[in-house]
RNA sequence: GCAUCGAUGGUCUAGUGGCAUGACUUAGGCCUUCCAAGCCUAUAGCCCGGGUUCAAUUCCCGGUCGAUGCACCA
């Protein structure tokens, strides 16, 4: 193993070079916070969201939707991200640094100042001085710097409109949809994988902090009450490093627990949680995140956002950034939909169906309109609604309309005791949040997969991409330009595209160079027409990895390749 | 955003106030019977804008991108 000092700037290299990750535009000069993904790179991006989508879309079942990437203020002061999503900050006229105001006041014991309105924290800086410079401040302006990019929907008097921050608000607001779709009944999920757009102030760190980026996020709606998953079962024995609030107080090394454990002993909130806690865990290693690269981290509860009950970060584990927050699992609760009920002013309640409708006693109070109406004329209908809401006492009952208390004397109105069949009750859904950041997926994927070796004393580079997310998944080569030997390899690559993969015909230069561009961009086999072929109708067929060769029959190297491909054979086996 | 440093074909690099090196890669050809072999040929470059100068890739200023530190990271 060659030291891996600088894997960052190799892969970087090799993923520019080779047509995986680009700066955009760089005709104008880029602009950072922006990449474009290359041919190599787009098809292995959607080859990680494939996979993906096999564990929430095909085997969760929950299904997928695709909301516009602008949306409409009110759904971004709902979620709070027009008064959260930004952060109050002042320029030292002295330095022109650009200060966190709050954090300033704060550091110069001055409480309460994150709860502080703008104009009242200038008020305050004023006699400071500025943490950069020490130059006092006097007076500054306070300003909000959000983090959404905004924009004006339509000409004229415009609508505001955000770039939206995270693809989750969707699945939020079509909710009473999905309710419908899902026929009323809890639980359910929907997912969506799409941009999202955050001006960060600075971004740095290549792909890890994009100001465009690329979410997977699945929003679970859950009973409040119900929170074990279904199918626990499946990942009740899995075992994942969790580094929780415990261990990093007492900055002792993950626990190694079965989700079975980690919920009895109370270390994750729910089965909901520990249960995509694993899965997250088996979805990363199957797209090539290394699991000994991979923790759980669970949010402190200062960091934790103030509504949510639980909440993890999937770390992975980068030689040049050292763990990076790839996956957040949260248990939201009812906050979300809550703060869309209230926002639209419309219901975002579930009823749910008892098994058999409950027996309630209740007592009922029948105004009696005839002796009210005229008794009481305009006050007659609001005086009939609150009686409905009170309990009468022996001698009458009393109600309060408009301040005023009146006194409504027993034979105004009727009094019954009955029995009710109550079917039912509405209850706010919580929702269970897994959010995949898919471009840092990417990014772990390739660092965890690329490897340099000597081969006879040259540097072999070779990326171990799993087949699921290689590009390419096979390269077919005629061992020599001439002799028909390309036509057998044109068919065979033809035959190999039919059968749904992608293929790369090569046949330029020495064979080895054509191996080694091959290992370069993780192709994981290499089939190589040569004489042997025309006289029994036999290829090599070589594996990456081991770059050993098998002599196989051309006919079905089409359904053997898929089937590797797929997992379903094994090269070693042949 | 501030400070420091950097930017030469796709990649790595030499060098310069006056015709810009070399290697690798890539493409075409010759050769070649399984892991970057060899030979010939070709393509391709001084980050962008302004200034100084007869002349700027080179010097100066501004910007972009990248690295590092600070700040920021719901």
């Amino acid at each position: 193993m060659i030291a891996m000092s600088d894997v960052y700037d190799k892969i970087m290299d090799l993923a520019k070079r080779r047509g995986f990750i680009w700066p955009t535009s760089e005709c104008y000069g880029s602009v950072a916070g922006f990449i474009d993904y290359g041919p190599l790179g787009s098809m292995m991006k959607r080859r990680i969201e494939n996979v993906w989508r096999k564990f929430y879309v095909v085997r969760e079942g929950y299904y997928e939707i695709e909301c516009p990437t602008i949306g409409q203020e009110d759904i971004f002061i709902a979620s709070g991200h027009v008064k959260g999503f930004s952060d109050k900050m002042c320029q030292c006229p002295h330095c022109r640094e650009y200060l966190r105001a709050d954090h300033v006041a704060e550091a110069h014991d001055i409480h309460n100042a994150s709860s502080m309105s703008a104009e009242k924290l200038a008020e305050v800086l004023c006699a400071l001085c500025c943490p950069a410079c020490e130059e006092e401040l006097g007076p500054v302006e306070v300003f909000n710097f959000n983090l959404m990019f905004q924009t004006a929907i339509g000409p004229g008097s415009q609508r505001t409109g955000y770039l939206r921050p995270e693809t989750a608000q969707g699945m939020f607001t079509d909710f009473q949809r999905l309710l419908r779709f899902y026929r009323d009944k809890l639980p359910f999920g929907a997912v969506q994988i799409g941009k999202s757009y955050r001006n960060e102030i600075s971004p740095r760190q290549g792909m890890i902090r994009l100001r465009e980026f690329t979410q997977a996020e699945a929003e679970i709606f859950v009973h409040p009450a119900e929170k074990n998953h279904p199918a626990f079962p499946r990942y009740a024995d899995y075992r994942v490093p969790l580094l929780g609030i415990q261990q990093q107080e007492d900055c002792t090394e993950p626990l190694f627990v079965s989700m079975r454990d980690a919920v009895q002993q109370g270390i994750v909130a729910n089965e909901y949680v520990a249960y995509y806690l694993a899965l997250t865990h088996d979805l990363l290693a199957a797209i090539g995140v290394r699991p000994d690269k991979m923790r759980f981290r669970q949010h402190l509860p200062d960091e934790r956002a103030h509504y949510a009950e639980d909440c993890w970060d999937a770390e992975v584990f980068s030689e040049r950034f050292g763990w990076v927050e790839t996956v957040g699992i949260a248990d939201r609760t009812d906050y979300d939909i809550k703060a869309h009920e209230r926002q639209s002013g419309q219901s975002f309640a579930v009823f749910i169906q008892y098994d058999t409708p409950q027996k309630v006693n209740r007592v009922r109070v029948t105004p009696d309109m005839g002796a009210l109406g005229p008794k009481f004329r305009g006050k007659a209908k609001a005086i009939a609604d609150a009686l409905c809401e009170c309990i009468p006492g022996p001698e009458g009952a009393t109600v309060t309309i408009d301040g005023e208390e009146i006194f409504i004397p027993p034979e105004l109105y009727k009094v019954r005791e009955e029995t009710v069949d109550v079917p039912g009750e509405e209850v706010t859904p919580h929702v269970i949040e897994p959010s995949y950041g898919i471009d840092r997926m990417i990014y772990a994927v390739l660092e965890h997969s690329y490897d340099e070796e000597m081969v006879d004393d040259e540097e072999r580079k070779v990326l171990r991409l799993t087949p699921a997310v290689a590009p390419i998944q096979v390269a077919v080569f005629p061992l020599m330009n001439r002799d028909g030997l390309p036509e057998i390899a044109l068919d065979i690559a033809e035959k190999i595209r039919i059968a749904g993969l992608v293929a790369d015909y090569d046949d330029s230069g020495a064979i080895g160079r054509r191996y080694r561009r091959q290992d370069e961009i993780g192709t994981p086999f290499a089939i190589t027409v040569d004489y042997d072929t025309k006289e029994d109708h036999t290829v090599t067929l070589r594996d990456r990895d081991s770059m050993q060769q098998a002599r196989v029959p051309a006919e079905g190297i089409d359904a053997l390749v898929r089937s590797l491909v797929e997992g379903t054979r094994m090269f070693q086996e042949l």
